[in-house]
DNA sequence: GGTAAATTCTAACGTATGTTCGATTCTAGA
DNA sequence: TCTAGAATCGAACATACGTTAGAATTTACC
Protein backbone atom coordinates (compact mmCIF):
# COMPACT_ATOMS: atom_id res chain seq x y z
CA UNK A 1 0.00 0.00 0.00
CA UNK A 2 1.33 3.48 -0.91
CA UNK A 3 0.81 5.53 1.96
CA UNK A 4 1.32 8.54 -0.53
CA UNK A 5 2.60 9.60 -3.68
CA UNK A 6 6.69 8.85 -3.45
CA UNK A 7 8.79 12.03 -3.89
CA UNK A 8 11.90 11.30 -6.45
CA UNK A 9 14.73 10.95 -5.40
CA UNK A 10 16.32 14.12 -7.58
CA UNK A 11 13.89 16.52 -5.64
CA UNK A 12 14.90 18.90 -2.71
CA UNK A 13 16.53 17.33 0.15
CA UNK A 14 14.05 19.39 2.02
CA UNK A 15 11.13 17.88 0.25
CA UNK A 16 11.51 14.22 0.53
CA UNK A 17 12.35 14.94 4.64
CA UNK A 18 9.10 16.86 4.35
CA UNK A 19 7.41 13.46 3.08
CA UNK A 20 9.03 11.51 5.37
CA UNK A 21 7.85 13.54 8.43
CA UNK A 22 3.78 13.87 6.61
CA UNK A 23 4.12 9.90 6.33
CA UNK A 24 4.88 9.30 9.74
CA UNK A 25 2.51 12.21 11.03
CA UNK A 26 -0.29 10.12 8.83
CA UNK A 27 0.68 6.97 10.73
CA UNK A 28 0.92 8.01 13.91
CA UNK A 29 -2.21 10.62 13.93
CA UNK A 30 -4.12 7.38 12.06
CA UNK A 31 -3.39 5.14 15.14
CA UNK A 32 -3.05 7.75 18.50
CA UNK A 33 -5.04 10.78 17.54
CA UNK A 34 -4.14 14.01 17.62
CA UNK A 35 -3.22 14.95 21.05
CA UNK A 36 -2.31 11.31 21.10
CA UNK A 37 0.80 11.78 19.10
CA UNK A 38 3.65 13.79 20.39
CA UNK A 39 6.57 15.65 17.47
CA UNK A 40 9.21 13.42 19.22
CA UNK A 41 7.98 10.18 18.06
CA UNK A 42 7.36 11.54 14.57
CA UNK A 43 10.56 12.85 13.88
CA UNK A 44 12.04 9.87 15.44
CA UNK A 45 9.75 7.68 12.84
CA UNK A 46 11.16 10.48 10.20
CA UNK A 47 14.79 9.90 11.16
CA UNK A 48 15.57 13.32 12.30
CA UNK A 49 15.65 15.48 15.61
CA UNK A 50 12.61 16.96 17.44
CA UNK A 51 13.55 20.33 16.81
CA UNK A 52 14.00 20.64 12.92
CA UNK A 53 10.28 19.31 12.49
CA UNK A 54 10.29 23.50 12.92
CA UNK A 55 12.02 23.97 9.65
CA UNK A 56 9.43 22.25 7.47
CA UNK A 57 6.59 23.21 9.62
CA UNK A 58 5.99 26.18 11.98
CA UNK A 59 3.77 23.96 14.62
CA UNK A 60 1.81 20.66 15.67
CA UNK A 61 -1.15 22.66 13.79
CA UNK A 62 0.46 23.12 10.53
CA UNK A 63 1.40 20.11 10.14
CA UNK A 64 -1.94 18.34 11.16
CA UNK A 65 -3.32 20.50 8.34
CA UNK A 66 -0.97 19.10 5.96
CA UNK A 67 -2.42 15.59 6.51
CA UNK A 68 -5.75 16.15 6.34
CA UNK A 69 -5.59 18.55 3.22
CA UNK A 70 -3.32 15.90 1.53
CA UNK A 71 -5.92 12.81 2.32
CA UNK A 72 -9.32 14.29 1.07
CA UNK A 73 -8.48 16.09 -1.68
CA UNK A 74 -6.75 13.49 -3.64
CA UNK A 75 -9.92 10.99 -2.90
CA UNK A 76 -12.66 13.35 -3.96
CA UNK A 77 -11.11 14.58 -7.03
CA UNK A 78 -10.15 10.75 -7.98
CA UNK A 79 -13.67 9.47 -7.80
CA UNK A 80 -15.35 12.38 -9.74
CA UNK A 81 -12.70 11.60 -12.80
CA UNK A 82 -13.33 8.01 -12.54
CA UNK A 83 -17.46 8.63 -13.03
CA UNK A 84 -16.36 11.25 -15.88
CA UNK A 85 -14.15 8.89 -17.72
CA UNK A 86 -17.33 6.55 -18.45
CA UNK A 87 -18.24 9.01 -20.85
CA UNK A 88 -21.67 10.79 -21.17
CA UNK A 89 -23.79 7.47 -22.27
CA UNK A 90 -22.70 5.82 -19.35
CA UNK A 91 -26.22 4.48 -16.52
CA UNK A 92 -26.39 5.84 -13.49
CA UNK A 93 -25.80 2.33 -11.54
CA UNK A 94 -22.66 2.24 -13.63
CA UNK A 95 -21.60 5.73 -12.50
CA UNK A 96 -22.38 4.80 -8.89
CA UNK A 97 -20.74 1.61 -9.31
CA UNK A 98 -17.16 3.38 -10.85
CA UNK A 99 -18.08 6.36 -8.04
CA UNK A 100 -17.53 3.50 -5.17
CA UNK A 101 -14.71 0.91 -6.72
CA UNK A 102 -12.58 4.85 -6.63
CA UNK A 103 -13.56 5.82 -3.40
CA UNK A 104 -12.49 2.65 -2.10
CA UNK A 105 -9.28 2.74 -3.98
CA UNK A 106 -8.75 6.46 -3.04
CA UNK A 107 -9.17 5.05 0.62
CA UNK A 108 -6.77 2.15 0.59
CA UNK A 109 -4.59 3.84 -1.80
CA UNK A 110 -3.90 7.13 0.70
CA UNK A 111 -3.81 4.05 3.45
CA UNK A 112 -2.98 6.17 6.51
CA UNK A 113 -3.57 10.06 5.23
CA UNK A 114 -7.19 8.41 4.71
CA UNK A 115 -7.67 6.98 8.28
CA UNK A 116 -5.81 10.09 10.31
CA UNK A 117 -8.54 12.02 7.67
CA UNK A 118 -11.18 9.95 9.24
CA UNK A 119 -10.94 9.63 13.04
CA UNK A 120 -8.52 13.53 14.05
CA UNK A 121 -11.14 16.08 11.84
CA UNK A 122 -13.29 16.76 14.75
CA UNK A 123 -9.73 16.99 16.77
CA UNK A 124 -8.09 19.43 14.84
CA UNK A 125 -7.70 23.11 15.41
CA UNK A 126 -11.06 24.78 13.94
CA UNK A 127 -10.08 27.19 10.57
CA UNK A 128 -8.91 23.23 9.64
CA UNK A 129 -11.66 21.73 10.58
CA UNK A 130 -14.42 24.07 8.88
CA UNK A 131 -12.45 23.65 5.45
CA UNK A 132 -12.98 19.91 5.79
CA UNK A 133 -16.36 20.22 6.50
CA UNK A 134 -17.10 22.54 2.99
CA UNK A 135 -14.97 19.56 0.65
CA UNK A 136 -17.09 16.91 2.66
CA UNK A 137 -20.51 18.94 2.23
CA UNK A 138 -19.38 19.47 -2.01
CA UNK A 139 -18.78 15.84 -1.98
CA UNK A 140 -21.68 14.73 -0.73
CA UNK A 141 -23.59 16.73 -2.93
CA UNK A 142 -21.90 15.30 -5.61
CA UNK A 143 -22.81 11.63 -4.22
CA UNK A 144 -26.53 12.81 -3.61
CA UNK A 145 -26.83 13.37 -7.29
CA UNK A 146 -25.52 9.77 -8.22
CA UNK A 147 -28.02 8.76 -6.34
CA UNK A 148 -30.93 10.34 -7.79
CA UNK A 149 -30.10 9.50 -10.79
CA UNK A 150 -30.00 5.72 -9.77
CA UNK A 151 -33.09 5.96 -8.39
CA UNK A 152 -34.50 7.59 -11.16
CA UNK A 153 -33.49 4.76 -13.41
CA UNK A 154 -35.12 2.27 -10.82
CA UNK A 155 -31.49 0.81 -10.20
CA UNK A 156 -32.36 1.73 -6.05
CA UNK A 157 -36.04 0.77 -4.94
CA UNK A 158 -38.52 3.91 -4.85
CA UNK A 159 -39.19 5.72 -2.13
CA UNK A 160 -36.07 4.83 -0.40
CA UNK A 161 -34.28 7.68 1.89
CA UNK A 162 -31.61 8.64 -0.11
CA UNK A 163 -30.04 10.86 2.57
CA UNK A 164 -29.54 8.32 4.56
CA UNK A 165 -28.59 5.89 2.27
CA UNK A 166 -25.52 7.90 1.17
CA UNK A 167 -24.41 8.77 4.79
CA UNK A 168 -24.70 4.97 5.42
CA UNK A 169 -22.94 4.42 2.05
CA UNK A 170 -20.43 7.15 3.37
CA UNK A 171 -20.04 5.23 7.05
CA UNK A 172 -19.46 1.45 5.19
CA UNK A 173 -17.13 2.63 2.76
CA UNK A 174 -14.69 4.50 5.13
CA UNK A 175 -14.84 2.19 7.35
CA UNK A 176 -13.48 -0.69 5.51
CA UNK A 177 -9.92 1.07 6.43
CA UNK A 178 -10.08 -0.33 9.65
CA UNK A 179 -11.65 -3.66 9.06
CA UNK A 180 -9.75 -6.45 10.33
CA UNK A 181 -6.74 -8.51 8.41
CA UNK A 182 -8.85 -11.60 8.69
CA UNK A 183 -11.57 -9.82 6.79
CA UNK A 184 -9.19 -7.97 3.80
CA UNK A 185 -10.87 -8.12 0.37
CA UNK A 186 -9.43 -5.91 -2.54
CA UNK A 187 -11.34 -2.92 -3.64
CA UNK A 188 -13.03 -4.40 -6.68
CA UNK A 189 -14.78 -6.98 -4.41
CA UNK A 190 -15.60 -4.52 -1.75
CA UNK A 191 -17.30 -2.89 -4.20
CA UNK A 192 -18.80 -5.58 -5.83
CA UNK A 193 -20.79 -6.35 -2.88
CA UNK A 194 -21.90 -2.96 -1.78
CA UNK A 195 -22.85 -2.41 -5.31
CA UNK A 196 -24.89 -5.60 -5.15
CA UNK A 197 -26.19 -5.07 -1.78
CA UNK A 198 -27.61 -1.49 -2.97
CA UNK A 199 -28.77 -1.71 -6.01
CA UNK A 200 -30.33 -5.09 -5.57
CA UNK A 201 -29.27 -6.42 -8.43
CA UNK A 202 -27.38 -9.48 -10.11
CA UNK A 203 -23.59 -10.18 -11.22
CA UNK A 204 -23.92 -9.94 -14.83
CA UNK A 205 -21.70 -10.27 -17.95
CA UNK A 206 -22.12 -6.56 -18.98
CA UNK A 207 -21.43 -5.12 -15.26
CA UNK A 208 -17.57 -7.06 -15.89
CA UNK A 209 -17.00 -4.67 -18.60
CA UNK A 210 -18.00 -1.55 -17.01
CA UNK A 211 -15.85 -2.11 -13.92
CA UNK A 212 -12.70 -1.98 -15.87
CA UNK A 213 -13.55 0.80 -17.57
CA UNK A 214 -13.80 2.34 -13.85
CA UNK A 215 -10.61 1.51 -13.06
CA UNK A 216 -8.77 2.99 -16.16
CA UNK A 217 -9.30 6.10 -14.93
CA UNK A 218 -7.19 8.73 -14.62
CA UNK A 219 -6.18 9.80 -10.72
CA UNK A 220 -3.92 8.81 -7.87
CA UNK A 221 -1.43 6.39 -8.71
CA UNK B 1 -31.28 11.28 24.95
CA UNK B 2 -30.00 9.37 28.27
CA UNK B 3 -26.46 9.33 28.90
CA UNK B 4 -26.66 7.31 31.40
CA UNK B 5 -29.25 5.70 33.56
CA UNK B 6 -29.59 7.64 36.53
CA UNK B 7 -28.91 6.76 39.66
CA UNK B 8 -31.23 7.56 42.57
CA UNK B 9 -31.38 10.73 44.90
CA UNK B 10 -31.92 8.39 47.89
CA UNK B 11 -28.06 6.73 46.19
CA UNK B 12 -25.14 7.57 48.74
CA UNK B 13 -23.13 11.06 47.47
CA UNK B 14 -20.60 9.51 46.26
CA UNK B 15 -22.24 7.33 43.43
CA UNK B 16 -24.16 10.55 42.39
CA UNK B 17 -20.78 12.58 41.71
CA UNK B 18 -19.22 8.91 40.12
CA UNK B 19 -21.86 9.20 37.79
CA UNK B 20 -21.30 12.93 36.77
CA UNK B 21 -17.79 12.28 36.59
CA UNK B 22 -18.18 9.16 34.28
CA UNK B 23 -21.16 11.56 32.14
CA UNK B 24 -18.94 14.00 31.75
CA UNK B 25 -15.80 12.24 30.87
CA UNK B 26 -18.15 10.13 27.96
CA UNK B 27 -18.80 13.58 26.83
CA UNK B 28 -15.39 14.82 26.65
CA UNK B 29 -13.77 11.66 25.60
CA UNK B 30 -16.27 11.81 22.43
CA UNK B 31 -15.14 15.00 21.78
CA UNK B 32 -11.72 15.12 21.77
CA UNK B 33 -10.37 11.80 22.17
CA UNK B 34 -8.43 10.16 24.98
CA UNK B 35 -5.25 12.39 25.46
CA UNK B 36 -7.09 15.28 24.12
CA UNK B 37 -9.29 15.57 27.11
CA UNK B 38 -7.70 16.64 30.83
CA UNK B 39 -9.02 15.91 34.30
CA UNK B 40 -9.22 19.32 35.28
CA UNK B 41 -12.05 19.84 32.72
CA UNK B 42 -14.09 16.67 33.21
CA UNK B 43 -13.58 17.39 37.01
CA UNK B 44 -14.87 21.07 36.49
CA UNK B 45 -18.16 19.59 34.24
CA UNK B 46 -18.96 16.97 37.11
CA UNK B 47 -18.35 20.37 39.48
CA UNK B 48 -15.62 18.95 41.95
CA UNK B 49 -11.76 19.75 42.10
CA UNK B 50 -9.45 18.12 40.19
CA UNK B 51 -8.00 16.02 42.77
CA UNK B 52 -11.16 15.06 44.57
CA UNK B 53 -11.26 12.59 40.79
CA UNK B 54 -8.81 10.45 42.60
CA UNK B 55 -11.31 9.64 45.45
CA UNK B 56 -13.45 7.96 42.86
CA UNK B 57 -11.18 6.36 39.96
CA UNK B 58 -7.42 5.52 40.55
CA UNK B 59 -6.13 6.94 37.53
CA UNK B 60 -7.14 8.30 33.82
CA UNK B 61 -6.24 4.78 32.71
CA UNK B 62 -9.21 3.39 35.01
CA UNK B 63 -11.86 6.50 34.57
CA UNK B 64 -11.85 5.88 30.69
CA UNK B 65 -12.04 1.99 31.20
CA UNK B 66 -15.32 2.12 33.14
CA UNK B 67 -16.70 4.51 30.27
CA UNK B 68 -15.84 1.85 27.74
CA UNK B 69 -17.18 -0.71 29.84
CA UNK B 70 -20.32 0.99 30.43
CA UNK B 71 -20.90 1.17 26.64
CA UNK B 72 -20.60 -1.84 25.00
CA UNK B 73 -21.94 -4.38 27.96
CA UNK B 74 -25.32 -2.62 27.59
CA UNK B 75 -25.54 -2.14 23.77
CA UNK B 76 -24.49 -6.44 23.12
CA UNK B 77 -26.75 -7.18 25.82
CA UNK B 78 -29.86 -5.28 24.50
CA UNK B 79 -29.58 -6.30 20.72
CA UNK B 80 -29.83 -9.85 21.95
CA UNK B 81 -32.89 -9.68 24.25
CA UNK B 82 -34.92 -7.59 21.81
CA UNK B 83 -33.95 -10.85 19.24
CA UNK B 84 -34.94 -13.26 21.89
CA UNK B 85 -37.89 -11.60 22.57
CA UNK B 86 -39.27 -12.53 19.35
CA UNK B 87 -39.52 -16.17 20.23
CA UNK B 88 -38.64 -18.90 18.26
CA UNK B 89 -41.23 -18.64 15.28
CA UNK B 90 -40.42 -15.30 14.55
CA UNK B 91 -38.02 -15.59 10.98
CA UNK B 92 -34.81 -14.70 10.44
CA UNK B 93 -35.93 -11.57 8.66
CA UNK B 94 -37.73 -10.12 11.47
CA UNK B 95 -34.76 -11.14 14.11
CA UNK B 96 -32.51 -9.32 11.67
CA UNK B 97 -34.37 -5.88 11.80
CA UNK B 98 -34.81 -6.21 15.59
CA UNK B 99 -31.25 -6.79 16.17
CA UNK B 100 -30.60 -3.89 13.90
CA UNK B 101 -33.74 -1.57 15.12
CA UNK B 102 -32.34 -2.39 19.09
CA UNK B 103 -28.75 -2.08 18.08
CA UNK B 104 -29.27 1.85 16.82
CA UNK B 105 -31.38 2.31 19.77
CA UNK B 106 -29.03 1.32 22.06
CA UNK B 107 -26.40 3.84 20.77
CA UNK B 108 -28.31 6.67 20.66
CA UNK B 109 -29.45 6.01 24.05
CA UNK B 110 -25.91 5.57 25.02
CA UNK B 111 -25.02 9.06 23.88
CA UNK B 112 -21.90 10.11 24.29
CA UNK B 113 -20.91 6.67 25.78
CA UNK B 114 -21.22 5.43 22.51
CA UNK B 115 -19.80 7.84 20.87
CA UNK B 116 -16.68 7.29 22.87
CA UNK B 117 -16.72 3.57 23.07
CA UNK B 118 -16.38 4.08 19.10
CA UNK B 119 -13.55 6.77 18.97
CA UNK B 120 -11.41 5.67 21.60
CA UNK B 121 -11.21 2.14 21.88
CA UNK B 122 -7.81 2.13 20.03
CA UNK B 123 -6.47 4.58 22.38
CA UNK B 124 -7.66 3.05 25.58
CA UNK B 125 -4.43 1.07 27.29
CA UNK B 126 -3.64 -2.22 26.34
CA UNK B 127 -5.58 -4.74 28.46
CA UNK B 128 -9.16 -2.30 28.42
CA UNK B 129 -8.66 -2.13 24.75
CA UNK B 130 -7.81 -6.48 24.71
CA UNK B 131 -11.22 -6.66 26.63
CA UNK B 132 -13.36 -4.64 24.11
CA UNK B 133 -11.94 -6.46 21.46
CA UNK B 134 -13.00 -9.78 22.79
CA UNK B 135 -16.42 -8.89 23.34
CA UNK B 136 -16.69 -6.99 19.93
CA UNK B 137 -15.64 -10.89 18.52
CA UNK B 138 -18.43 -12.79 20.49
CA UNK B 139 -21.08 -10.02 18.99
CA UNK B 140 -19.72 -10.24 15.63
CA UNK B 141 -20.56 -13.69 15.78
CA UNK B 142 -23.73 -13.21 16.92
CA UNK B 143 -24.76 -11.11 13.80
CA UNK B 144 -23.21 -13.78 11.39
CA UNK B 145 -25.52 -15.86 12.13
CA UNK B 146 -28.38 -13.88 12.08
CA UNK B 147 -26.90 -12.86 8.81
CA UNK B 148 -26.09 -16.86 7.43
CA UNK B 149 -30.25 -17.51 8.68
CA UNK B 150 -31.68 -14.61 6.51
CA UNK B 151 -29.59 -15.71 4.02
CA UNK B 152 -30.82 -18.92 3.96
CA UNK B 153 -34.15 -18.01 4.37
CA UNK B 154 -33.53 -15.92 0.84
CA UNK B 155 -34.10 -12.55 2.40
CA UNK B 156 -30.64 -11.87 1.34
CA UNK B 157 -28.72 -12.43 -2.05
CA UNK B 158 -27.42 -15.55 -2.23
CA UNK B 159 -23.86 -15.29 -2.74
CA UNK B 160 -23.05 -12.43 -1.12
CA UNK B 161 -20.27 -11.50 1.21
CA UNK B 162 -21.61 -12.01 4.46
CA UNK B 163 -18.51 -11.23 6.40
CA UNK B 164 -18.33 -7.90 4.24
CA UNK B 165 -21.91 -7.60 5.08
CA UNK B 166 -21.58 -7.93 8.41
CA UNK B 167 -19.27 -5.56 8.75
CA UNK B 168 -20.80 -3.01 6.07
CA UNK B 169 -23.64 -2.96 8.57
CA UNK B 170 -21.70 -2.31 11.59
CA UNK B 171 -19.95 0.45 9.99
CA UNK B 172 -23.29 1.98 8.60
CA UNK B 173 -25.03 1.68 12.01
CA UNK B 174 -22.40 3.17 14.55
CA UNK B 175 -21.78 5.75 12.05
CA UNK B 176 -25.25 7.10 12.73
CA UNK B 177 -24.50 8.86 16.10
CA UNK B 178 -21.99 11.06 14.29
CA UNK B 179 -24.93 12.17 11.54
CA UNK B 180 -24.76 15.98 11.06
CA UNK B 181 -28.71 17.26 12.90
CA UNK B 182 -29.72 17.76 9.34
CA UNK B 183 -29.87 14.29 8.70
CA UNK B 184 -31.63 13.32 12.01
CA UNK B 185 -34.20 10.17 11.94
CA UNK B 186 -35.60 8.12 14.44
CA UNK B 187 -33.94 4.80 15.19
CA UNK B 188 -37.22 3.36 13.41
CA UNK B 189 -36.89 5.29 9.89
CA UNK B 190 -33.33 4.23 10.26
CA UNK B 191 -33.60 0.51 10.74
CA UNK B 192 -36.47 0.76 7.96
CA UNK B 193 -33.99 2.22 5.50
CA UNK B 194 -31.72 -0.33 6.27
CA UNK B 195 -33.29 -3.05 6.57
CA UNK B 196 -35.19 -2.81 3.27
CA UNK B 197 -31.80 -1.99 1.10
CA UNK B 198 -30.03 -4.71 2.74
CA UNK B 199 -32.99 -7.24 2.42
CA UNK B 200 -34.18 -6.05 -0.70
CA UNK B 201 -38.04 -5.96 0.94
CA UNK B 202 -40.71 -3.87 0.27
CA UNK B 203 -42.61 -2.20 2.95
CA UNK B 204 -45.42 -4.37 3.98
CA UNK B 205 -48.69 -4.59 6.71
CA UNK B 206 -46.67 -7.66 8.23
CA UNK B 207 -43.39 -5.72 9.28
CA UNK B 208 -44.84 -3.35 11.47
CA UNK B 209 -46.48 -5.77 14.17
CA UNK B 210 -42.89 -6.99 14.19
CA UNK B 211 -40.93 -4.31 14.45
CA UNK B 212 -43.27 -2.87 17.49
CA UNK B 213 -42.76 -6.43 19.46
CA UNK B 214 -39.30 -6.34 18.88
CA UNK B 215 -39.38 -2.88 20.60
CA UNK B 216 -41.19 -3.88 23.92
CA UNK B 217 -38.06 -6.00 24.30
CA UNK B 218 -36.51 -5.28 27.92
CA UNK B 219 -33.18 -3.57 27.64
CA UNK B 220 -31.40 -0.53 28.98
CA UNK B 221 -34.17 2.01 29.93
C1' DG C 1 37.73 22.66 -3.10
C1' DG C 2 35.65 26.70 -1.28
C1' DT C 3 31.63 29.35 -0.06
C1' DA C 4 26.98 30.72 0.92
C1' DA C 5 22.69 28.96 1.62
C1' DA C 6 20.01 25.19 3.15
C1' DT C 7 19.18 21.86 6.54
C1' DT C 8 19.75 19.68 10.96
C1' DC C 9 21.23 19.49 15.71
C1' DT C 10 21.47 20.60 20.64
C1' DA C 11 20.00 22.47 24.63
C1' DA C 12 17.03 25.00 27.01
C1' DC C 13 12.43 27.32 28.44
C1' DG C 14 7.58 27.55 29.69
C1' DT C 15 3.45 25.52 30.14
C1' DA C 16 -0.02 21.96 30.67
C1' DT C 17 -1.32 17.99 32.98
C1' DG C 18 -1.55 13.53 35.75
C1' DT C 19 -0.87 12.50 40.37
C1' DT C 20 -0.12 12.83 45.48
C1' DC C 21 -1.22 14.05 50.19
C1' DG C 22 -2.32 16.35 54.30
C1' DA C 23 -5.87 19.62 55.67
C1' DT C 24 -10.75 20.66 55.57
C1' DT C 25 -15.60 20.20 55.14
C1' DC C 26 -19.63 17.46 54.83
C1' DT C 27 -22.71 13.52 56.07
C1' DA C 28 -24.97 10.09 58.73
C1' DG C 29 -25.88 7.75 62.84
C1' DA C 30 -25.99 7.69 68.15
C1' DT D 1 -25.33 17.74 69.44
C1' DC D 2 -21.30 15.04 68.95
C1' DT D 3 -18.33 12.21 66.43
C1' DA D 4 -16.23 9.04 63.14
C1' DG D 5 -15.91 8.22 58.64
C1' DA D 6 -16.87 9.77 54.03
C1' DA D 7 -16.04 13.08 50.60
C1' DT D 8 -13.79 17.10 48.89
C1' DC D 9 -10.42 20.66 48.75
C1' DG D 10 -6.04 23.00 47.87
C1' DA D 11 -1.57 23.28 46.88
C1' DA D 12 2.41 21.36 45.39
C1' DC D 13 5.40 18.04 42.54
C1' DA D 14 7.22 15.66 38.54
C1' DT D 15 7.04 14.92 34.05
C1' DA D 16 5.86 15.31 29.22
C1' DC D 17 5.54 18.12 25.47
C1' DG D 18 5.40 22.11 22.09
C1' DT D 19 8.35 25.60 20.91
C1' DT D 20 12.53 28.55 20.31
C1' DA D 21 17.18 30.08 19.01
C1' DG D 22 21.84 29.80 18.12
C1' DA D 23 25.52 26.55 16.86
C1' DA D 24 26.97 22.92 13.81
C1' DT D 25 26.71 20.45 9.71
C1' DT D 26 25.45 19.32 5.14
C1' DT D 27 24.20 20.45 0.43
C1' DA D 28 24.38 22.70 -3.96
C1' DC D 29 26.87 25.53 -7.04
C1' DC D 30 30.96 28.24 -8.88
Amino acid sequence: MVNAPAVPMTAKKSDRTRQAVLDAAARLFARKGYAGTNLAEIAAEAGIQTGSLYYHFESKDELVGEVLRFGTAHSHEHARSAVAALGARASAVARLRAAIESHLDSLHHLGDYALAGLRIVEQAPQPIRRNQYANQRRYGEYWQTLLENAQAESALPAGVDLLALRLFLFDAMNGTVTWPASARRSTAELANTLIRVVTHSTPSRRRRGERLRGKAAPGLG
